[in-house]
DNA sequence: GCTTTTTAAATGTCAGACTTTTAAATGTCT
DNA sequence: AGACATTTAAAAGTCTGACATTTAAAAAGC
């Protein structure tokens, strides 16, 4: 592991780039201890405050975790796909909300991504996964139930036919579709939705997840989609229409 | 913005996460600049060193970017998608390889967000994108190409496939199952995949991409799908028999 | 043999100094 | 007045050295 001095980079980033190339091509490898941040400063030439730098860095992103103490000192870090589905989520949340997305945009590539686990879901569903779906129904449908609360059981609700298809890695990546896009659209629809007409294509999606009719689960995911979709262009349209009065 | 200094936790995490948190609730917002680490440090009542460790925690989740100079500083940074796709990248090559993940899952979960491109790619394609996708086949029917190579140009074959739905939403979540899987799938098939055959298939794809049938595209990649895992399954079942000798 | 104490190694934090970069402010010349 | 050069101040980047805190192993005591 080398830097170089005259590099216009900070050397903080320079010694981060290096540790963490060698952790992703196999050089370092999990649980492995890193050398101490005395001996990291000295090898790196640099003080160990810049090497402090470096770690925090790293650590920023899980790619190691620090122990105190004697015996203590950096240690590679094993990335689990729990503590992946965050970083997914805050890193989505800002892209959607920092850049001009068009709605339709985000909610098609939500919805694909979704109807993209039906197959697995409905072939990998158990007991569970349907009972939990058939609970966040039972709960949207209750009269009282406030926008927040109705959010979440959203969020839930989508995030067990996710679930359902058995698949960390689909898990993943659905992580920040879902949980990152449902409030945003949630926020832009509330005023217009019908929670009725969602609760009928939820149960839709429920029953087709409990036959395992992978294509229902789709169709339904779709109308749902369609549903959204036109729910925003009228608020949108209705907001341009009150600013040009 | 406040930090607790009973908390267990290091302060540098804990006014990272304070800093963060401004960021994603928007109290902060793009191209505005924080105050200077001497003033941070101030503020939260700590060392600058505590301070810039934090900033530094937050620069490598591209959250901020610093400046140096007069009335440079630390600024809350617009995270492009292009950016993102670098991290999304990194953080699913080290989860595949950190993480038990069969085959098979890995490569369900790739061709099914694959497929969830298709509808869009049909209808959004446009001459570039197919003649990219023609020039890679190309590519991949020479001779003498390496596997290096051939792992590339695959890779920039479905990157075409995918940026052709022109969403970036999906472009982003696909990055890292292509970009991430393909190789790994490339290590463990080379020896033993026809490359005829999948050239074969890559032609199809892009046949149907030129005639806008969408369809007739998630056909393809499933049946690349399917082929792979074979190629897998038959490696794997090899490399067992060689190793009960 | 078990418990308690000591110890050393490591990270976490602080304070202060110095270096480098940068853009605005100021000065100077034409 | 405008163009160019110089100064200056603010801010990040780096270094040094110190001290605090944590922690597990080693040593001591029973």
């Amino acid at each position: 592991m080398k830097i170089n001095p005259n590099d216009a980079a900070d050397l903080s980033a320079q010694i981060a780039e290096a540790i963490r190339d060698a952790i992703i091509n196999g050089q370092l490898i999990v649980d492995e201890r890193l050398p101490s941040e005395a001996e990291l400063a000295y090898q790196f030439d640099v003080s160990r405050s810049t090497v402090r730098e470096a770690l925090k860095r790293l650590a920023a992103q899980s790619l190691i975790r620090t122990q105190r103490g004697a015996f203590g000192g950096a240690f590679v870090n094993r990335i689990s796909f729990e503590e992946a589905y965050g970083q997914q989520i805050t890193t989505s949340t800002l892209l959607l909300s920092m850049n001009a997305v068009s709605f339709d945009v985000a909610c098609d590539a939500r919805f694909a991504m979704e109807r993209a686990c039906a197959p697995f879901a409905a072939e990998h569903r158990n007991a569970d996964h349907v009972a939990t779906m058939r609970a966040e129904i039972h709960r949207q449908s209750q009269p009282g139930l406030s926008d927040e609360s109705w959010c979440a059981s959203d969020v839930a609700f989508h995030r067990a036919l996710v679930d359902a298809a058995d698949n960390p890695v689909l898990s993943y990546q659905l992580a920040g579709a879902v949980e990152a896009m449902q409030p945003l659209m949630n926020m832009i629809t509330f005023t217009a939705r019908s929670r009725e007409r969602i609760i009928a294509l939820h149960s839709d999606i429920a029953d087709a997840l409990d036959t395992q009719n992978s294509a229902s689960i789709e169709l339904s995911l779709t109308e749902l989609s369609n549903y959204t979709k036109t729910l925003a262009d009228n608020v949108i349209a209705a907001k341009q229409k009150s600013n040009q009065k």
